[in-house]
DNA sequence: GAGCGCTGTCATCCT
DNA sequence: GCAGGATGACAGCGC
């Protein structure tokens, strides 16, 4: 048996470790040794010291080398050490801790404080509010975590002192050296490991796929983020007083008498092989309602990422709560376990969770690891849940009524430092909501305006796409220069006997869109595939998804377009000689008949190379001639040619109009749904401050607990922060008691 | 007459 | 090297 317990203990160890290093976050604590003499790579000195410890009367439930370790089935422990791979924990959590109790009544706790203790209800470890801020914040929640020496199987006993109480122990010395060598653990190993997981992330949010995974998964998790300071909402339940605790007895009686069942799994049946064997069929009530799970996961996303694209500098705070919040929950790795299946990440009790990633998130302080709820055991607490990753919706009326369930007045446990690190939303929330959505309302009605500006252009552009279907017959184009010479002929004929050119001279780049055209696409000079060629970007940016793009003709070398004043065959059919046309000659026209060229212009500038070569060659011409035939056919072509750049530059223009347009709109739509996440947001708050206050009044009215409105109330900062704030006002507690 | 748009032309580069 | 397309620049023209 011996060997057996050497191999699983270490194993255990091995496997924490290595997925610590790896950025997740497994609490080890109870697989070392005490900070005296400390040997992680000898488990025979681990064992020494904490079969010492073991010994002590403290030292229950302190070590894993401890009898009970071999007393645990070999199943169990593989149960464990499989449960160590389900590291994925909610962001959207509430944490609290609620029950405390002890068999000898003596139970007095701390707010929240984890500790060691012993099943007498002595005090065996305390650690501060730093300290707890450091576990649950940063991964101290890892004490929550699978502990099979803290599991006998049944009931957990969750005891916490006052530190007080602590001090008038005597022979505590070793057990406080313990204590203070975990915390150091914690901070040394635990949290400087996830520090650096957390900083490795940091570094991978600039990646647009860790920004698309990290909304994703957040946003699942974490409906509380407030997208305005861009601060991860802290939310901890915790007690309100010192004094107080709530009975075991009273939180049984919770769950046996008004805890509907699917919460009372929520908290007490939350034993990770049985959550690992079926995990979906949790996962829907784990859900925040708030959320609505119908609608689309990437209309969600985009509608975060939009929201979160919108804020600007904001994002950094909001990627620093992210990032702390998810860095704490072990780094990069983690988080792309939990962004691949939100749902387990809800579902993972099993792993260790953090309250700086838990903005609303309901975990007692226990050192059971199967959070089971054994009934049979009456000297232990209710362990009423696993830090880890039990959510509560608090817009279920179960969960309301759940922490407004009377709490009997016999009972000697208490909610404790029942505070919220929260302002009021509605105090601190509200001012910054109304002003983001108020600019982003402008900017919602500037977008529209301007989209309304463009609407015009789109309704042109709609009327020309009519036309855009229409084009020339490629091979038709006098001008085209894959056009066969065979066929200049006969297809100029074709041609011009389709087309009229009301306009004189050539025809304007302008009222192309006019013209009716074929479907065989563009033609001459400017085709698609040299569209394609010379603006490969525009193209590829004006087919984005959100652009919608409106065909725009780019025939520009059709013989419609060019500058043909006569139909094309006047010098097919005709004689080449020279055709006087008075009323239509141009310059070049003028200048050819002047020097008594026999043929017309439109010979000289559309005929192909080799016919027009071989139309010089028919003829017995001047030098003078030639040159300036040349000339005319020169300018003609070039004429032609800048036509058509001008054409070009034109549609250019028009679809980067459209571009603009589309994109307007499509940021426009962006921003209503923002708007929409924005308010879905500012209610949930809503929702939460009520929900606060109503348990304030509650423990008021019922467990006469005097408390302020401040203790209830949202209140911003980090963990340190208010956990300070709560230890000066335990403190003073206990001044006045 | 100035301004503007359209057009033609030239020069240049590139294929 | 030639032909021709593309394009910027310039000028002319008409409104």
């Amino acid at each position: 048996m011996q060997p057996l317990k050497k191999y699983f203990t270490e194993g255990l160890i091995q496997v924490a470790i290595v997925l610590s290093l790896a950025g997740m976050h497994v609490d080890v604590d109870p697989y070392l040794p005490p900070p005296h003499n400390i040997n992680i790579q000898s488990p025979d000195l681990t064992q020494t010291q904490f079969g010492k410890l073991k010994n002590s009367p403290q030292g229950y439930g302190l070590h894993m080398k401890s009898p009970d370790v071999a007393s645990v089935p070999a199943p169990r422990l593989m149960h464990w050490v499989r449960s160590l791979q389900h590291l994925n924990v909610p962001s959207a959590q509430l944490e609290a801790w609620l029950v405390h109790s002890e068999s000898d009544n003596s139970g007095t706790t701390l707010p929240s404080l984890t500790g060691s203790w012993d099943v007498d209800g002595d005090l065996v470890d305390m650690e501060d509010s730093a300290s707890l801020n450091l576990r649950m914040g940063v991964g101290g929640n890892g004490e929550l975590g699978n502990d099979p020496f803290m599991d006998d199987g049944g009931l957990r006993v969750v005891t916490t002192h006052s530190r007080n109480q602590m001090d008038s122990e005597d022979g505590k010395e070793e057990v406080d050296e313990f204590s203070l060598w975990r915390q150091e653990f914690n901070q040394n190993m635990n949290h400087d490991q996830l520090l650096q997981g957390q900083n490795q992330y940091f570094s991978l949010l600039n990646e647009d796929d860790e920004d698309e995974l990290m909304m994703d998964g957040w946003r699942h998790a974490n409906p509380f983020f407030n997208p305005l300071n861009g601060m991860q909402e802290d939310v901890q339940f915790t007690g309100l007083q010192e004094d107080n605790s709530l009975s075991t007895e009273e939180c049984l009686q919770l769950l046996e008498a008004g805890f509907p069942l699917g919460h009372e799994q929520y908290l007490t049946d939350l034993d990770p092989v049985r959550m690992d064997e079926d995990p979906l069929q949790h996962h829907g009530s784990l859900y925040s309602p708030l959320l609505s799970r119908q609608e689309p996961v990437l209309d969600l996303e985009e509608q975060w990422q939009d929201v979160f694209s919108v804020l600007g500098p904001q994002d950094t705070n909001a990627d620093d709560s992210l990032d702390s919040s998810h860095s704490s929950n072990g780094g990069r790795s983690r988080e792309t376990r939990n962004f691949e299946n939100p749902i387990q990440q809800n579902l993972s009790f099993d792993q260790p969770s953090f309250s700086r990633s838990s903005p609303i998130s309901f975990a007692s302080e226990t050192a059971a690891r199967d959070n089971s709820y054994n009934s049979n055991q009456d000297d232990t607490s209710l362990n009423v849940s696993n830090s880890s990753n039990v959510n509560l919706n608090f817009n279920d009326p179960d969960i309301i009524d759940f922490l407004l369930s009377p709490i009997s007045e016999s009972s000697n446990g208490i909610i404790r430092s029942f505070s919220v690190e929260e302002p009021s939303q509605s105090g601190l929330f509200q001012p910054l909501l109304e002003e983001s959505m108020l600019g982003e309302n402008s900017l919602l009605d500037l977008a529209l305006h301007n989209g309304s500006g463009h609407s015009e252009v789109s309704k042109k552009e709609d009327q020309t796409d009519s036309d855009s279907g229409l084009s020339l017959d490629y091979s038709q184009s006098p001008v085209s220069p894959n056009r066969s010479e065979s066929s200049c002929c006969s297809s100029s004929s074709s041609v011009s006997s389709t087309f009229s050119f009301p306009e004189v001279g050539a025809v304007g780049y302008t009222r192309i869109k006019e013209e009716p055209m074929d479907e065989e696409g563009a033609v001459g000079g400017y085709t698609p595939e040299l569209n394609k060629m010379d603006y490969t970007n525009y193209m590829q940016f004006q087919y984005s998804p959100w652009f919608e793009h409106i065909g725009h003709d780019h025939t520009y070398n059709h013989p419609h377009y060019t500058n043909q004043r006569k139909p094309f065959n006047e010098y097919s059919e005709e004689p080449l000689e020279y055709k006087l046309q008075e009323d239509l000659d141009t310059k070049d026209e003028k200048r050819a008949r002047a020097m008594r060229i026999p043929f017309s212009t439109d010979h000289i500038i559309n005929l192909p190379v080799e016919e027009f070569n071989e139309l010089l060659a028919k003829h017995r011409l001047s030098e003078a001639q030639l040159t300036l035939i040349r000339d005319i056919r020169r300018r003609g072509k070039n004429k032609v040619a800048a036509q058509n750049c001008r054409r070009r530059k034109i549609d250019i223009l028009q679809d980067l109009e459209h571009s603009v347009d589309g994109l307007q709109r499509h940021r426009a739509r962006l921003l209503r749904e923002k708007l929409d996440v924005l308010h879905s947001v500012r209610e949930m708050k809503q929702r939460l401050n009520d929900l606060y206050q109503e348990v304030r009044s509650r423990l008021v009215e019922v467990e006469r607990i005097p408390c302020s409105a401040m203790d209830f109330a949202l209140q911003p900062g980090n963990d340190d922060h208010v956990s300070k704030s709560r230890r000066k006002s335990g403190k003073k507690q206990k001044d006045k008691e």
